[in-house]
DNA sequence: AACTACTTTTACGTAAAAGTCAATTTTGGC
DNA sequence: GCCAAAATTGACTTTTACGTAAAAGTAGTT
């Protein structure tokens, strides 16, 4: 039936804004169909928005986002093109690794912060 | 001899400006000393730095990595505090897991964009 | 002492990514 | 066909994390 979703019900899945939505719209990442003004968005659209979300929880900007979105939509067909995508894919992938780096450390030290804290509450005299 | 490092020497070895580390202060994460009115920057401030960037990469806002920071330094000595900080601690450790899989999810989807390109080339006929 | 290279403080500016508000439409249900 | 609820638009505001510029202090060198 290809079901069309109404832009709150969106916003309730995904814990966003109406104003988030159309924002992303502004600025090229999704591109909902309309009936009159209203918008309507189809799974495509859906699975953009959990791509758009998920780069954003990284900390990918906007642009950066629509960067890796418009390589779906329209892969370059020149060489050069192509290569500096592919460079710049490479930069990407070893930002990532270093982030993952960072979460993997800082989650160890987090465990040493629970430790910690149990600790010092069996001095107290707690029971956990 | 517990040597001293200038702020500049800091900036260049992690890539930061003098007004950030001077920011960083004014936030209460770092507490360099002083000689008149010169910062004077010990081991103990480079490390915190360090952990600080390492927050910033994650995407960490400067309240979250004080709130971190502040447990080494005085850890809370009440219960009630204690147990909110372990559920704030598990909390962090959660979205951090997110995170964690969202860049694992990136890096897989970075790697179909390399290989659509490495096609590409091939189709335009260069030689890789 | 003058020169050079940093450093400090104060204060205002800025970019990104929305949030908020108010004034219109538009729509779905009866 | 009417009306409340939902949606749209545009303008303005906010927050975070610094940037930037101006004016003056500081330290080592020649």
């Amino acid at each position: 039936m290809n079901k069309y979703y109404t832009i709150t019900e969106l916003t309730r899945e995904f814990g966003v804004s109406t104003r988030t939505l159309r924002f992303y719209e502004d600025e090229g990442l999704i591109q909902p169909e309309r009936r009159g003004r209203t918008r309507l968005f189809r799974q495509a659209d859906r699975r953009l928005i959990q791509e758009v979300l998920r780069g954003r929880r990284i900390g990918f900007t906007i642009a950066e986002i629509r960067e890796i979105i418009q390589v779906y939509k329209d892969p370059p067909g020149e060489e050069g093109q192509l290569k500096l995508l592919m460079k710049r894919v490479d930069e990407k992938r070893a930002d990532l690794r270093q982030k993952r780096k960072d979460i993997e450390d800082t989650l160890s030290e987090l465990d040493n912060v629970e430790e910690a804290c149990l600790t010092r509450l069996a001095e107290i005299g707690v029971s956990t």
